[in-house]
DNA sequence: CGCCGACTTGACCACCGTCAAACGGGGTGG
DNA sequence: CCACCCCGTTTGACGGTGGTCAAGTCGGCG
């Protein structure tokens, strides 16, 4: 490839970079034009369908981007396949990370995904050269263990109610960040008004999510709509009412 | 000060590093012995006494450090009182994080702790000047992750006798990487021989820690006892005669 | 229209939690 | 030295939450 070619792919990537709907929450927003300039040049598209794996457990493919579409379920498996995830990703998430090695869990698309990869050792020479990038990764994955922890909680502690009124409130919560709803100060609305949601898997995930059974999981549901926490419009979409009363009940 | 005291000091904790018993597998191992006397100079020693906390939740001290003997445990707990233990200390493991802010867990000593303690701001300072500190403290973020989610896999869909089993196969890992135990030809033992193990905790902490209750996990020890999977010498001692049938078990 | 997969609902019961009592070992004081 | 207490642990009886198995419903799609 010559020098004009791959300086003219690093701008077709640039320009699609500042349309970029995760742009002021990912990774490369911690970087200066010139330095997401090379940070497009070592960046590739792609796509994943539901259900579509991305990385296998186990597999040594080094795997590094931002998700800029969709959602992707990492999950981890016993022997006689009984199943939990680990970790959701939503739009601007960073994935992967800094080290070759086998992976731990297994990523797989759960809706349509769009992802922006960065070449692995390439990635990792920029995060040498500019700490600001090195140091957000850290970030990143301190919030990982961060939200590990607290679903630690969940699975060991929490009732089949309060599970999935907890997985209720973090979606209610991450549709309000990735949405930008703010009020009139400019700062995120944290008030408990109405949320529409539209949930992002089926209940085999939510049930391998939360720790319960799909059945336990429909039930709970019912229950909700009865109680009037939630309606559901058609099996996908819901709509909270009163997220404070959600929340309530998810701590106990 | 003066500068000759300052040095003094430095040399003493030097001196003392170079006995230490975790001198090779903490993250001061990863320093020359000129950025080792760095390190020490900004370093003082603590001692914990069970049941002490160590830093509290939403605590906004900055605490950084290494174990150097004893267990720590990470704890959440809800408002009414429900516990959880997310993750343990032991000798080696790096305490704390890179960034200020309020601490997200509970750290408590449950058998008597001592701890290096780094100069917070200081130690940052070394981390930027040091990249394979950094990077150091960014692969135990790394391993927080693995064995947060490999937990939650274990809270999530693991029955009672399971999560026993994981529970003490990973105790016995711990023992046996702490005592170094390796064969003839330098290996690490991976044997599935008999193997020593102290408790350190009470069986409180241990249904904490693998979200059963106290009676759960007394009943299941006495069932292991019955099987011949354990025999339990005074309460806090056991042996397990085949570690390989405990980690059956402990996979499903 | 009929099939298929996702979801819901129902009946049943097992695992584990709850409550309560008994046990045991270590420390203190008489 | 024994009696007593305290606390952690074990054991027992019982019940509820949530898992299992199975049938029924709904909605999309060929």
């Amino acid at each position: 490839m010559t020098m004009e070619t791959q300086f003219e792919r690093a701008e077709a990537a640039l320009s699609h970079c500042e349309q970029c709907s995760v742009r002021n929450r990912a990774i490369c927003n911690l970087l200066s034009s010139e330095e997401m300039r090379e940070l497009a040049a070592i960046t590739r598209h792609a796509t994943f369908e539901p259900g579509q794996v991305i990385l296998a457990e186990a597999d040594s493919r080094e795997i590094v981007g931002t998700v800029t579409a969709g959602v992707v379920k990492l999950t981890k498996a016993l022997p006689d396949g009984r199943q939990q995830i680990v970790g959701l990703l939503f739009p601007s998430d960073f994935m992967g990370r800094l080290r070759a090695g086998e992976s731990r869990v297994h990523a797989e698309a759960i809706t349509r995904v769009e992802v922006c990869l960065f070449n692995a050792p390439r990635f990792r020479e920029l995060t040498e050269r500019y700490p600001v990038l090195k140091n957000g990764i850290y970030e990143r994955a301190l919030n990982d263990i961060d939200a590990a922890r607290e679903w630690m909680v969940l699975l060991g502690r929490k009732t089949a109610e309060e599970k999935l009124a907890t997985f209720l409130v973090m979606l209610a919560e991450r549709a309000v960040i990735a949405t930008c709803r703010r009020d009139a100060t400019g700062a995120f609305m944290d008030e408990d008004g109405p949320v529409l949601l539209k949930l992002p898997m089926s209940r085999a995930d939510m049930a391998d999510h939360i720790g319960l059974t799909i059945e336990t999981v429909s039930r709970q549901i019912t229950r909700f709509k009865g109680n009037g926490l939630i309606s559901v419009i058609g099996g996908r979409d819901l709509q909270i009412p009163d997220l404070g009363r959600l929340r309530a009940i998810a701590e106990g």
